[in-house]
This record gives structure tokens, sequence and C-alpha cells, in this order.
DNA sequence: GTCTATAGGTGGATAGAC
DNA sequence: GTCTATCCACCTATAGAC
């Protein structure tokens, strides 16, 4: 994503570009050197094949995320604002790299077939699990509706910003603004409403807002 | 999906089956006419191009889904019904068409949606429109809560099913079923959490489940 | 309608000059 | 490190026999 001025930097940065918006078998060799200006034949200098040069990519947006971590919960103080706080941190990932998403999914529907990264999974899995725990806390604090399963109410309330995120070409369509997607402030304003409609949804009594610790 | 006789339909099954599970880039001409035992040379004599066929079968996707139709409302009597309606519209759809999340999943990141926006424009929009107004209804009479967006809260009631379904090896390996995905009792069970999750958010009162008109 | 054979083009990858 | 030139495999699509 950010600027870098070695050729090795400018690929890698092309490719992720390319491989996220086209897919690993749509986007050639030839194409990521026109889009990083330089030679196809130097991605062999640096990588060994173009799977090595896909793995790469992942490999190293894997390691940003990693770097942020997911410490958002422990400034968090009460249940409700765990729950905000994972939200944010999810909204927050999409808007600084904007390509996870689809490389992400990509990952996901060709999982069975090919390239597989075990650390996408993980990563993941140790993100859904904070999740549950939070979730799981609140219910015996009596702040969160018991009835609700805590893994599956994990997955509904990531569903919300990925598939925002992963159908964002329909989801524009549907909110009237064509195929490009909705426009920046509606999409926060979703954002917000996703906080909204997940804590309607497990406060036992939604109308204090989750003021209870 | 049904077993067809004609060599048409033979292709037709086996291009719905690869496109959705390696795309359109990664798979042949030849690979479809091997998975449909028939030579490669005849696709032609049916579709123009690989573009076409990939059309067609989106096309025909799509023609099954309206021909369902969406009067999935029109039994239920309460408002809340409505939604559970809606819901169990979405799961049926799934499991007769079990390729259809992928390939729609593959069409919103590979192609931006070129091929198949007005397609889905009309049919999927046409639904959209019919679950606002369902939840606009119940706000109206004070049922669901007013301060929920219904565009935004119907994006949230169709993300729950559509992601499960989209990142099924994801969530299989989240709940601790490996990539195949979870087996079809814990899918149904989460199927009926998408329900309560839904209406725990909307109902004004969700410890009436809705009994209100 | 369905097949064989093949033309024509493209893509991944390598050899080697500079 | 970066480029030119090129090999080879494979893929889409067509021609034409049956």
């Amino acid at each position: 994503m950010a600027e870098a001025s070695t050729s090795q930097d400018l690929i890698l940065d092309a490719a992720e570009r390319l491989f996220a918006a086209q897919g690993f078998a749509a986007t050639t060799i030839k194409q990521i050197g026109k889009e990083a200006n330089v030679n196809s034949a130097l991605l062999y200098y640096y990588y060994d094949s173009k799977e090595t040069l896909y793995r790469a990519t992942l490999q190293r947006i894997l390691t940003q995320l990693l770097a942020r971590g997911t410490d958002a919960f422990e400034r968090a103080t009460t249940h409700a604002d765990r729950i905000r706080a994972f939200i944010r941190a999810q909204t927050k990932l999409l808007a600084e790299h904007p390509h996870f998403p689809r490389l992400f999914v990509r990952e996901m529907i060709d999982h069975e077939a090919s390239h597989a990264q075990q650390a996408i999974t993980s990563t993941a899995a140790a993100a859904f699990k904070g999740l549950c725990d939070v979730i799981a806390a609140g219910q015996r604090d009596g702040v969160f509706r018991a009835s609700l399963d805590p893994r599956f109410t994990a997955i509904s309330i990531i569903a919300q910003v990925a598939y925002f995120a992963i159908a964002r070409p329909a989801v524009g369509v549907l909110l009237g603004h064509g195929t490009a997607g909705p426009p920046r402030e509606l999409s926060e304003q979703f954002f917000a409403h996703a906080e909204a409609f997940a804590l309607d949804a497990l406060l036992v009594r939604p109308e204090l807002g989750g003021a209870q610790p």
C-alpha cells in the first residue's frame, strides 16, 4: 500500500493490487511487471514463481495485521464497549487495507482448491475466539441475552461489516450508488448502524446502551 | 444442478460447478468438456465463447431464482413472521443452489458485477426492497425499533446468512469442523440463530417473540 | 450433433547480455 | 539488479470429417 522505492516493493504493491482486483489466475506476470514499471522478467529475480509472489503478498498483509494486534478490546471497560471496539477494529482494518477483504475472500473461496495460507486461518481464529469470550462474559454478567449462542452471535457480528465489504458492488447498487459501491459517508453510517444493531440484539436492556459493566 | 440428459445441460451443469469452484479464469474449456463427458469443441457448437458460456450459467441460476419469486412474505401474518420468512427463503435458496453463493461472490469481486449487474439489480433489488418495506411497516406499527435505518437493517439481516454461505470454509474452521464447512445440522442451528438474532435486534419487546401484528 | 486436428495466441519461466 | 529475447506448454477458438 504505502509508497515504496525498491523494485521489490513496487512489485509487491502491484501484485497486491492486481491479485486483489482480478484474482490469482486472471493476473499475469507481465501485467504485474507493467503495473510496477519494471520488466516482467525481474519478478523471477526476487520470486521463484507466480505462486511464491502471491504467497508473499498475503504474507506481507498478514504481518501488517498482526502488528496491529487484537488489543482493541483492552481499552474498553464495559461489555458493550468491547463489542463496539471489535466492530471499529474491523472497519479500521478495512479502511487501512482496502485490498484485504477481496484477498481474504478469495483465500476463503479458493481454500479447498489451491494456495491456502495457514496464517490467515489462525489469525482470524484468534480474533474470533476473543469475540466469543467477550460475548460469553457479558452473558455471565447478565448484560447480554443468555439465549444467544456466543459462537453464532460472533459470526452474526462479523458478518455485517464483512458482507458489506465483500459485496460492496452489490450493496452499492442496492443503496442506489452503482457498482462503484456506496460513498465513504454512507459506509460510515452503515458501520455505526452495525454497532447499534448488534447491541440491540445482544443487550438485555438496549435502552441503557450498555451502561452496565 | 438437477440431472439432465441433453449435452447442453450437461455442459451447463459442469460449467456451473467448475466456475463456482475455481473461478472464470482458472477454469478451462477442456476441463468443462471433461467434466461434462463431451468433447470440448462441442462447447462452441452451443456457445460463442467461454465468456458466453459463463454468462449462460449465471443467467440460468438467476432465472431459477426468479421462478421462485419473493412471495415468501405473503403467507406470513405478523411483521416478525415476515422477517422469519425472508431468512428462511434465503436459507432454502442456498440449500437448493449450493453453487450460487460462490458464483455470486466471484461475480462481485472478479468482475465488479459487470456481467450480472442488470440481473442482480432487478432480482436482488426487488427482494431487498420487499425486506425494507416489511421493516418500515413494522416500525410504523411500533413493533420494530424506530431507531434503525430500514435499508441498513435489511443489509444486516441479509448479511448473516449470506456471509455464512460465502465464508463457509472459514466458518467451518472457526466452528471446529475443518475447511469442508460446518455439518448440515450446525448450519441449520445457525440459521435458526440468525432469525432470533435479527428479531432480538428489531423487536421493541423481543420477549414477546413478535406476537404483535 | 459430435468428434479430430490444428491454427493462432498468450502466459509462465529461463538464458544470458549489460 | 535490470533488461532483451525466447522457449515451451497450454488455452481459446476454428475447420472440417462423420
